[in-house]
RNA sequence: GGAGAAAUGGCAGAGUGGUCGAUCGCGGUAGUCUUGAAAACUAUUGACUGUAAUAGGUCCGGGGGUUCGAAUCCCUCUUUCUCCGCCA
């Protein structure tokens, strides 16, 4: 959520970096104009309230005095002026409403480097890395590998819950379990505090981070207890920090935490969702960045890099794309997807997005931070998937295939205990 | 799940209807003293909103109510603690 007082005193800037962001503008006239309705009543509200207070204290001393009759003359004053404060509360309360209401609608700035442009298509490939394989033509898909080796069994998950929750077996399971702790250990050595955090959260931290209310549909609910399953381990860790005062000396708060990750992926169909493509529960490890807003966009990079380098040591090739204004999340200022080749099925995959989310985020969480005895102001929050396991795995199985088998990299070995799944 | 107690500023902890946004202490900041530091002493020290700047308004776990006036009374929710029960 942007903050009212920024679009209020820097209206021309505000429209011309949501234009980049394909975003209708005309609400920007109608938040400014609805907020000034809002102060100049919250002025006319104030001033009755002030006088309120004034007449109480009064009556108060009347009463020590014993002036009854005094202080009942002011009382009934009082009782007065409720009406009128009654009635302006009420046209406050609709104006903050109707602010709110618009408010949430706006998507975060774009940042000047992202490029313009509506579709995927305009993303701006900043990097690439590593040979695309040539797999021999009888090369499968890796959900034939998975049933080959008895790796994965699409149709137990079915069984047991239902589309989109595969059953791991065996080496696949350990290999899942390989990747999380490389990938934890990569983070932890980077720096990163390793979090584990509930995978429910309420609806206060579903706000925090922006889910709710608009994306409700995409969160699994469990209504009884009004609590929702998380799309990703952003929102418990990011919400750690949601109303928190840091001091500017805390800055960089790293955490990395591994969760379960359930997504309802409503409307998804076809062979985007064949296999490992598209889950609607997969494991990942998640990157969260908390930094002073004058280094953000150095942890950005950082933190991009930083996972370029788990990419390589994979021995995955994979490119890097700067997302264009269209296709970058509502509360991004700058998002770098990293995908890999996925070699049988001829794809790019995407396994991590990388955000710098500036203050929006912070916003609605009032995470804030202190420079010195200034007053607080907003910090920004950065995330990355450092990795996401079903598409990892995908390209992993499809890559490494060999009539031996399936090799497994370098990297992993002291993790999986073997070398190759046959 | 049952019974009882509690929730106040960064921490600790007063305050049971009228100058209480809140005593005192610790911590923080600034100053005095000192070559410097410590100690001591003095002052200062919450957030939100709002104004050109003052002023003003709101906030004592959340929400609602009573009252001219509520941290203080009532209702409700949440959380924590103690005891009992159950349990990985």
């Amino acid at each position: 959520m942007l903050q009212l007082n920024i679009i209020r005193d820097n209206k021309d800037e505000i429209i011309r970096r949501l234009t980049k962001k394909n975003f209708k503008v005309e609400i920007i006239d109608q938040v400014i104009s609805i907020d000034a309705d809002r102060r100049k009543t919250q002025a006319e509200l104030d001033a009755i309230k002030a006088e309120g207070n004034i007449i109480s204290k009064q009556v108060g001393e009347l009463m020590k005095a014993g002036k009854k009759a005094e202080a009942d003359d002011l009382k009934n004053k009082s009782i007065a002026l409720k009406e009128s404060e009654k009635s302006l509360q009420n046209s406050l309360n609709k104006f903050e409403e109707e602010t709110y209401q618009l408010l949430v609608l706006i998507p975060n700035l774009a940042n000047d480097q992202v490029p313009a442009g509506k579709t995927p298509e305009e993303n701006k490939i900043v990097f690439t890395h590593g040979e695309i394989p040539t797999l021999p033509a009888n090369a499968k898909p890796h959900w034939e590998l998975a049933s080959q080796y008895d790796l994965i069994d699409f149709e137990l998950g079915n069984k047991i819950t239902g589309a989109g929750f595969p059953v791991y077996k065996g080496k696949m399971a350990r290999l899942q379990r390989a990747l999380i702790n490389f990938f934890l250990d990569r983070a932890t050595a980077a720096g990163y505090l390793e979090i584990q955090p509930p995978i429910l959260i309420n609806k206060d931290s579903g706000f925090g981070t922006g889910q709710l209310p608009d994306k409700e549909g995409q969160m699994y609910h469990c209504g009884v207890d009004d609590l929702y399953l998380i799309p990703t381990a952003e929102v418990p860790i990011t919400n750690i920090y949601r109303d928190v005062i840091l001091k500017a000396e805390d800055f960089p708060v790293m955490n990395c935490g591994y969760t379960p990750c359930f997504r309802r992926e409503a409307g998804s169909y076809g062979s985007d969702v064949r296999g490992l493509n598209r889950l609607h529960q997969f494991d990942k490890v998640e990157l969260v960045q908390l930094a002073h807003p004058s280094k953000s966009y150095d942890v950005l990079e950082q933190m991009r890099e930083y996972v370029a380098g788990l990419l390589k040591d994979l021995e995955l090739p994979f490119r890097t794309l700067l997302l264009c204004g269209g296709d970058m999340s509502f509360a991004s200022a700058m998002t770098y997807d990293m995908e890999v080749f996925s070699a049988a099925q001829k794809k790019w995959l995407e396994v991590s997005s990388v955000s710098n989310f500036e203050s929006f985020q912070a916003n609605r969480l009032k995470l804030r931070f202190r420079e010195g005895t200034e007053k607080p102001q907003l910090a920004h929050t950065l995330n990355g998937s450092a990795l996401a396991l079903p598409r990892i795995c995908a390209a992993l199985l499809e890559n490494n295939q060999t009539p031996d088998g399936i090799r497994i990299p370098q990297v992993l070995r002291s993790y999986t205990g073997f070398d190759i799944i046959n």
